[in-house]
DNA sequence: TTTGTTATATAACAGACGTTACGCAAAGAC
DNA sequence: GTCTTTGCGTAACGTCTGTTATATAACAAA
C-alpha cells in the first residue's frame, strides 16, 4: 500500500541539510524552506517527516553527535590513554575549517538553549557524553600510571571541557585570534597539570 | 529650533532595553518593535536614533560593557593582586541570576559573531579589554611576588578567559549542572597553577 | 487493472519582521 | 505671537516566517 521509503534515512537527509544551513548562515538562518531546498526537497516533503521546526532542530543536533561519535571512539582506542585523550581533543578543537563549521553549530545550539528548555536538555545529554568520555580516559590513564594518581579526574575533565569551549568561542570571533598552535599550547598546559610526575 | 533631547541618553535607554529583551527572549527575540516597547516608546522613536537594527545591536553590546567596566575597575583596585583577580572573576562568573542574564547576552553575541563580521569585531574588542585586564593584574601579581615569576602570564590569562567562558556555557544549559561552588572550585584550581610557591 | 495509500509539490494562510513614509505635537528661534 | 525644526506615534510597505490544506504522482496490494 503506497510507495515505501526509509523514514529514518529521509530524516537524516534533512538533519544533515539543517546542519549545513546552520554552518552557512547561522541558526537564525535555519528556516524550513531553506533546509528543504538544501536537501533537494520542498517544504511539503519536510513537514511529512517533522511535525515542527523544533523537532527538526533537535534531530539535527542528534545527527551531528552521531557523526562525531564514530571518529571519537576510534581515537579513544589509542594504546596509550594520554595519546587517546590527545587524539580525542584534536577532534574537538576548531583546528580545521570543517571543525570550525561544527563550532558554529554548537554555538547556535547554546544560544537556543538559553531560552528553550528542550534544546538545553538535549545539549546537556551531549555534554554528559563528552565529559564521560574524557573522565573514563583519565581513569584509564590513572590505572596505566600515566595520569597522576591523586588527581581529581572529575574536576580535571570539567576544566578541560570548559577550556575547549572557551577556545571555541575565541576562534569563532576570528581564527587569527587563536591559531591552531595557540590552541594546542593551551591543551598541553592542561596536560601538564594532569600527567603523573616523572617516575613516582 | 525644535525641542531638544539628549540623543546619547536616548540611545542608552534603547540599548538598555535591548539588553533586557535579549535576557528575556534570546537574541532571536530581539526585534525593533519589542525593544521600542520595552523602552516605553514606539518604533518611530527608535528609528529616529538608530539607522538600522544592526546598529542597535552593536550599541547594546557597547552599553553592556560600560555597565560592567565600572564594577570591574573598582574590584581591580583591591590591595592584593591575587585578591583583585579573585574579585574581578567573581563579577564575571555566572554566580547570580543577574550575572547569568548577562551570559545569555554574551552567548547571543557569540552566535551572531559567527556569521556577522561587524559583531565579531566588536566582540573581539571586548575580549581584548577583558584579557588585558587579567594580564595586567597577573603582571602586578608578579611584581608583588604573589604570582610565580616564571609564569607565562599571557598564556595564563588565555586559559582563564577560556575556562570562564566554558563555565558560562555549562551554566547556561542549567545552573544545577554547575552550581556556584563548582565554579569557584574550578577557579581555585587555576589560581593554584599561578600562585608563587610558598616562600621562594 | 483497479484500488488504496503514501510521497512530494504547490499554494495559501495569518502573523511577524525591518524599514520607510507621513502626520501631528512640542518647543526653541525670532 | 508666528515660524521652523525636531521628537515621536501611526500606519503602511513588501518580504519572510512556520504551519496547514490541497492536489498530483508514484507505487504496493487486490
Amino acid at each position: 500500500m503506497g510507495r515505501i521509503v526509509d523514514h529514518d534515512q529521509r530524516r537524516e537527509i534533512f538533519a544533515a541539510a539543517a546542519l549545513r544551513v546552520i554552518m552557512r548562515e547561522g541558526i537564525i538562518g535555519l528556516t524550513v524552506r531553506e533546509v528543504a531546498k538544501e536537501a533537494g526537497f520542498t517544504t511539503g516533503a519536510l513537514t511529512h517527516y517533522f511535525q515542527s521546526k523544533d523537532q527538526l532542530l533537535i534531530q539535527a543536533s542528534e545527527h551531528s553527535s552521531t557523526l562525531v561519535r564514530a571518529r571519537m571512539e576510534r581515537a579513544a582506542a589509542a594504546p596509550s590513554a594520554i595519546e587517546a585523550i590527545r587524539k580525542v581533543v584534536m577532534l574537538a578543537l576548531p583546528l580545521t575549517p570543517e571543525l570550525r563549521g561544527y563550532w558554529r553549530i554548537w554555538v547556535g545550539y547554546w544560544e537556543r538553549s538559553s531560552y528553550d528548555a528542550d534544546v538545553a536538555r538535549v545539549m546537556g545529554l551531549r555534554y554528559d557524553e563528552w565529559r564521560g568520555r574524557l573522565t573514563s580516559l583519565l581513569a584509564r590513564g590513572q590505572q596505566e600510571g600515566e595520569v597522576s594518581a591523586q588527581l581529581d579526574i572529575t574536576q580535571a575533565a570539567d576544566a578541560l571541557v570548559a577550556m575547549i569551549d572557551g577556545i571555541g568561542v575565541q576562534v569563532l570571533l576570528g581564527v587569527s585570534r587563536f591559531p591552531p598552535a595557540r590552541q594546542k599550547a593551551m591543551f598541553d598546559l592542561w596536560l601538564d597539570t594532569v600527567r603523573a610526575g616523572p617516575k613516582t
